[in-house]
DNA sequence: CAACAATGAGAGCACCGCTCTTGTTTTTTC
DNA sequence: GAAAAAACAAGAGCGGTGCTCTCATTGTTG
């Protein structure tokens, strides 16, 4: 299937890559309004029409950066998990927002592209929904092995409401079945919070209001974790 | 000062106004990244180059919108804490956060246009940052009103670092010397993550995951006002 | 009334996304 | 290995954009 057949193949898809790096590039210097097919075509020593072959449209080629960032943003969150295993669920926790934060603020705009305004008319194509819900994910991972060892503390706040409840049982189907219901709804919500944080942070909603940012960031999502039931004293069980 | 002068002020003022609403029907109808001056103009039965007279750019057109989006949804604020006055204060939370989510949903472009990502290259400049802040302004008020009656109880969660503290102290100086300094650092938690919950919903994060989305955000802004010591439980007492 | 500043109209510049046609090169098929 | 098919690059061109400039007109003010 990954099998290169031969020199057009392989041309294809450097070209391919040569385009998104640069619009990477023009993304980073420009925002993604301001990025330009002929400006790109241009920087690449191609002519602006050459460049439909690739892609079929601008906004397709929006679409594979958006994939691309998703799965980049995943990739980190699962390494951050991947490093800290062993460690006490509190910990993950925290670990896995910061390598989100570390990789967003070491490109906001391909973060804008993922969390920012949505572009108008576009609808997010199904290939969007894997690599996006891979940090979700890697969240729920951790609050999973937590209630595993039996860490997972009940989740503060009412009772849910009967709406809320339905839809938090049918994600637990998907996401663990295990998991108590209102873990799941708090999932959900700190999930959204947690990149809330971000945004403001990135959009500079903070500016002048919070300087100490990584500092606040962690005091912010250890908070978060205390919502889905994660404290910070609990400790893995030696085997 | 508001007095109006004479006919070609009257007749500026009224332009500037229908330039202003036109832009905001085709940001409701295309997004922001599509709204055309060129068309604005044509709407309007002018020619292009005659709107520059009243804005010297796009992007001053758009800092109009972001100023006026930020007052709209500020008052729309300020009119349920006004609406509540007497409820207890968890209540009265709950109803400001409510407000700003109705005036969104009505109005999902221009919240994309405030809270999605910035413009690039685009400085918000100084004028944004009054009607900015009415909407924490008014989550502040809720909060000093609950410290005032005894009812706040102190926010769940871990001491505040040292840094995080600091810039919590700063605020508190501008906002409400009376109130602790944890409250204040939940208070900017909770501001950052109740537009959390906000663009996940309005940008589309939300799709096939949340279902009932208005008790979905009822359950979380709860908790919210939980995370800066306002419980559910507590009412003004009477006078 | 005259001088002035504010406004509107039009042409024009450089750029954009995208399409279509034309000629070339690579791959596939017989 | 030659012919047919597919992929590709290049160029011209269409209708659109933000913005600038010039020039005539119109309301305001001394």
């Amino acid at each position: 299937m990954s099998v290169i057949r031969g020199a057009r193949e392989r041309a294809r898809i450097e070209v391919t890559a040569a385009i998104k790096e640069e619009a990477r590039r023009q993304l980073a210097a420009e925002g993604a309004s301001r990025l330009s097919l002929r400006a790109v075509a241009r920087e690449l020593g191609m002519v602006s029409s050459a460049l439909y072959r690739y892609f079929p449209s601008r906004d397709e080629l929006l679409t594979a950066l958006i994939i691309d960032a998703y799965d980049a943003m995943g990739a980190e969150a699962e390494a951050a998990l991947a490093r800290t295993a062993g460690d006490a669920p509190h910990a993950r926790w925290v670990a896995v927002c910061r390598s989100v934060r570390d990789w967003a603020l070491a490109r906001p705009h391909e973060y804008a592209l993922i969390y920012g305004s949505p572009v108008p008319g576009y609808i997010a194509p199904m290939d969007t929904v894997g690599p996006a819900s891979r940090v979700p994910l890697t969240l729920v991972a951790v609050v999973r092995e937590a209630h595993a060892a039996g860490t997972l503390g009940p989740p503060p706040g009412s009772p849910l409401a009967a709406p809320v409840r339905a839809d938090a049982a049918r994600l637990a189907a998907e996401l663990g079945p295990e998991l108590p219901i209102p873990v799941v709804a708090a999932l959900v919500g700190s999930w959204a919070q947690l990149f809330g944080l971000l945004s403001f942070e990135l959009f500079g909603q903070f500016n002048r209001v919070v300087e100490a940012r990584g500092a606040f960031f962690d005091q912010a999502v250890g908070a978060l974790a205390g919502q889905v039931g994660l404290s910070p004293a609990a400790v893995l069980p030696a085997e």
